[in-house]
DNA sequence: TGCTCGTTCGCACGACTTGCGAACACTCAC
DNA sequence: GTGAGTGTTCGCAAGTCGTGCGAACGAGCA
């Protein structure tokens, strides 16, 4: 994602209007990795400008990522979560906390597949699932937070 | 996941009772590669046992996947998809008309991944995500199905 | 056959997201 | 600076997908 400022050029450029709500958005998003939510986001930003509706959240998201200058990652369970970080790059899952954290990943293209029976492939997603550092040494089975699910195989 | 009639000893064998409904699903979920949905089985078990009820579908789903003889996996957008087949594979995901097909992949082991931090992984998730082979031969724009969401990465 | 306990099923509810429209406010022309 | 005009905000209703609940039911066993 650009940064708030070009972001404010980009928006009037195309004759959408920069209302403080969709800036408090921009800096909110702006260099964040932490993958959040759209009620994380609302969260943060009622702190900051108590009166901002989720609505509004969900609107400025869906702006932002059909002018792709946001991903919308979902993973197995819970919310879709909102990046900012459009470069190609892969995602680290905790599923004990839900925890987020962008992995780049070298030796894809040396991937070997089979069938593809005439599918063709335009992107590659690689999701680890495991634990984060934090998780992994607390005990295996305490869990405050609702875990993500994870695939059987 | 096994047999009908495997399932059905394994059910007993947990003091769990074989009902119609129960085995019906059995039934057509074994050798299913479709990677159906609840509702996609709902429809086809309602052509064969009209009373059945979507409840005891995801109840009995649900008791499939605690049994580990299924496998719960999803993609993006849209509803859960369940698949019977619980070997360590992947998946190849149609976004036009949302197909799902099985994959093997061969080489993750010699993926480099970087940066971990500590993170633990356990289990690595690909999906491909394109167009199958009918939706490559029509037009990039037409569909009468809406699409899977794909990253925009 | 009859008892018992797990199952089924309809309905209400929950989590997450989107549709809708009236009130509002950013822009720009003047 | 002011006003007109168009895009935006926001609350609420509705939609989708899935789960909690409990009364009626029926599979399995003595
Ligand atoms: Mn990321
Ligand atoms: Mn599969
Ligand atoms: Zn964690
Ligand atoms: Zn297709």
């Amino acid at each position: 994602m650009r940064t708030p400022t070009e972001l404010t050029e980009a928006f009037r450029a195309r004759g959408l209007k920069v209302t403080p709500q969709r800036q408090l958005l921009f800096r909110l998003l702006h260099g964040n990795t932490q993958h959040p939510t759209a009620e994380a986001l609302f969260a943060t930003a009622s702190a900051e400008m108590p009166g901002i509706s989720l609505r509004t959240v969900y609107q400025t998201l869906a702006d932002l990522a059909s002018m792709g200058e946001l991903q919308q990652v979902a993973f197995g369970s819970g919310p879709t979560r909102f990046d900012p970080n459009v470069d190609e790059h892969h995602h680290v899952v905790c599923d004990r906390c839900g925890a987020v954290r962008d992995v780049w990943v070298d030796g894809i293209a040396d991937l070997r597949m089979a069938p593809l029976d005439g599918f063709e492939p335009s992107v590659t997603e690689i999701v680890l699932h495991g634990r984060c550092a934090a998780c992994a040494a607390t005990e295996p089975t305490a869990s405050t937070v609702p875990p993500i699910n994870q695939p059987t195989s």
